[in-house]
This record gives structure tokens, sequence and C-alpha cells, in this order.
DNA sequence: CCTACCGATCGGTAGG
DNA sequence: CCTACCGATCGGTAGG
């Protein structure tokens, strides 16, 4: 009897708060990992200062004060959310390298990776990166600037090589960041609903950056 | 008696509220233009949900329920701020086209008059633009995006010519989009105290963007 | 343009 | 992870 009490107790308890997703999903130890995902896209369609705690806790299925058991703050939250976006572009980036590319192979790569990284489906995590950094801590945007150093490192040496070849005109340190806005202003306006694809995408950048007769 | 009652009545009426600035800058009817000049330089620091009015009213030398007599609302603010920042960045452009440049010539012009317009001195209208428009009304942002797309179009045929004369790849819908990317994000890592100029962000665009042998 | 104020909402916490 | 709550702040308004 008492091993049958033990047994439905967890069913029996269910029901206490609010509509809850399957049992399935649950999965004690991920629901950080929802609360990640789903502040992105909040973050990220709202903005961070105009989503609540309370609405991320709702999307979630949780109760308002809960988010605050898995993050110290909302802003250890948004936190978390770009460590995450970078932990995966960076992994992302790396897996697409291959050693025997010409450059100009290398830069379509990273390219067609960063389109990848900013405006694939679900990918919220970098476009808050991208426009919420300033809700930082000194401390969180130092931490945050080191993971974009590390990830922009990978390119310097494939334009280096564009440069010496006399395929990519400009200061390289400018071209870098000039190429980085371009790609990134891409989140303003890409819709993935409309005709370009990501690799429409790629080319077009690769005709406009990379000069010589074709590429 | 009654005459100099009233010549010195408003002196004598001045210092009711908290310290103002000298009577020449009150000018009646430019308190208006000093709201939106304050709050479009504390909407580009903090951004617009992280500034309050009371915040935007004290730099103004206000009390907290002032502004809402010039604006109705704070988003009536915001768009102030953005419509007053593209007429000043449409009149800057027009001014700069001369009907004898060639396309490369254009484009240069066109460049470093935005460049201007983003990172000049005391320029927080357009980046406020750039970064706040989540914020606008559905009308509000039609009536601001139908300032974007004439000054825009100033952009379309100068592109056209350096396509047809081989000096721009890509599509040039999308290399529009790239160019503008380019350039707008440059509000995010330009700092005037560094080494490079606008002359040079320029230069540095221009070989990026346009092939051939020099320009 | 100021004074005094309102209702709503927010991030966060104690205690379980 | 929920319950119940707190202090602070916010956009906005009436009435002058």
């Amino acid at each position: 009897m008492a091993a049958v009490l033990a047994l439905e107790a967890p069913l029996a308890k269910r029901p206490r708060g609010r509509p809850r997703k399957t049992l399935d999903e649950r999965d004690e130890g991920n629901r950080r990992q929802q609360l990640i995902k789903v502040a992105a896209r909040l973050f990220r369609r709202k903005g961070f200062d105009a989503t609540s705690t309370r609405d991320i806790a709702a999307a979630t299925g949780m109760h308002s004060g809960s988010p605050f058991y898995h993050f110290k703050s909302k802003g250890a939250l948004l936190c978390a959310v770009m460590e995450e976006g970078m932990r995966a572009a960076t992994l992302r980036q790396t897996s697409v390298l291959q050693p025997l590319d010409d450059p100009a192979q290398a830069l379509r790569r990273l390219i067609r990776s960063h389109f990848d990284t900013l405006l694939g489906p679900g990918r919220d995590f970098i476009p808050v990166m991208l426009y919420e950094s300033r809700s930082l801590t000194a401390r969180q945007r130092a931490g945050i600037n080191k993971l974009q150093r590390e990830y922009e490192a990978a390119w310097m040496p494939v334009l280096h090589a564009l440069a010496a070849a006399g395929l990519l005109r400009a200061d390289v340190n400018l071209a870098r960041l000039l190429i980085f806005g371009a790609l990134n202003w891409s989140v303003q306006w890409f819709d993935s609903k409309k005709s370009a694809s990501l690799d429409d995408l790629t080319d077009a950048a690769m005709a406009l950056f990379v000069h010589g007769e074709s590429t």
C-alpha cells in the first residue's frame, strides 16, 4: 500500500499549478534550457526591457517567481542566452572549415555559416546578442566580447590571404568590420518567406566583397 | 506703476521651478526642439524603454509631467526624433549630389554623407531610428519607412549605373541591403577618438564594394 | 508648464 | 518550483 502511494504520488501532485506540458517534456534539469530558449524568442521579438520575467515564466509554464530559482537575475538570463548563442555559432563555424579550401572558398563557407547562425530557423540567440548587449553589466559584456573575438579570429587569416592575392581591397580590419556589418544587418530585413535563400545571400555577399573574375 | 509691474512680471516669476537655462535659451517655442534633442541623446545612450520621461524632463530642465504638454505620449516623442533625423539626413544627402559626377564619384559622396549622418558629432537621431523602430506603432513605422524609402531612392540609379559598368557585382537590391548594413553597423563600433576618420571609412567602403582598377 | 496624484507593472525575495 | 508579497518606478492625467 505504501509502495503504491509512493509510485502514484508524482502523478497525484501534478495539477497544482497552471497547465503543464506533458510529463515527458518536463524532464527535470532541462527547465533551465527551456527558459533560455523561451527568453531568447521573447527578447528578440519584444526586446529585453519590454519583456517581463513574468512573460518568460508564463511562456515556459512556470509561475512568476520561478525563473529566479534558475537564474539570479533577469540580466543573468540574458547573458546565458548570448553565451548559448555564441557556443552554438562557434561550433557551427568550426565544423564547416575545411583544410584544403582556397581563401575564397573558406570565406564563402564562413559567410554561409554566419548567415545560418543569424537567419536559420529558430535562431534567436545571436540577434539578441547583437541588439541587447547594452543591457549587460560591464563584466558580462567583457565575457561575451571574448567569445566574439574568438569567433572572429577564424576570419582574419582568410581575409589576409584574400588581401594578399588582391581579391580583397581595403584595410583588412576595416573590411572585417564592414563585412560583419553587412551580414549582421540582415537580421533587420531578411524574410525567410521571401524569395532570396541563404545561398542567394551568400552568393551576393561574395560577389560584392571579393574582386576578380568570378568566385 | 502698472506699466513697471507689467514689464518686470516675467522676471519676477521665473525662479519658481528648478534651475533653468538663461532666458536667452528658453526662447519659448524651442522647448519642443530641446525635448527632441535631449530625448535623442538619452534614447541612444540607454535605449527607449530604459529612458523614462522623467529622465528626459529633468535633462531638459522641466518637471516630470511637462513633456506631455508638448508630446501626447513617449512614443510620439520617439517618432519625432526619427522624423527630425530623416529630415536632416535627406537634406544633407541632397545637398551633396552633383549632376556631373560619374557613378563611382556619386557613390562616394552618398557613402560619405551617410557616414556623416550616422557618425558626425552630436548625431543621435538616426542611430535611434535604426535601433528603436520596434517601439513605434504600426502607423508610425509606416511613416518612417516612407522617409527611408525616399532617402534610399537616390542610391538606386547610382548602383544600377555601377552594375551596368561592371563595377558592382551582385544583384543590385541585395547589394543595396548589404551596403547599407555595412555602413549602418558602424554605429556599433565607430569611435571618433580612434584613428580612422570618416574619410578613411569612406575609402575602405569604396575599395571593398567597387570593383575595377582603382576608385 | 507645474503640482499632485493614480493605476499598473516590474524585478526580486522569503518561506515553504 | 509555488505563494504571497514588497518597494520602486513608470507613463500619463486633471486641474490649475
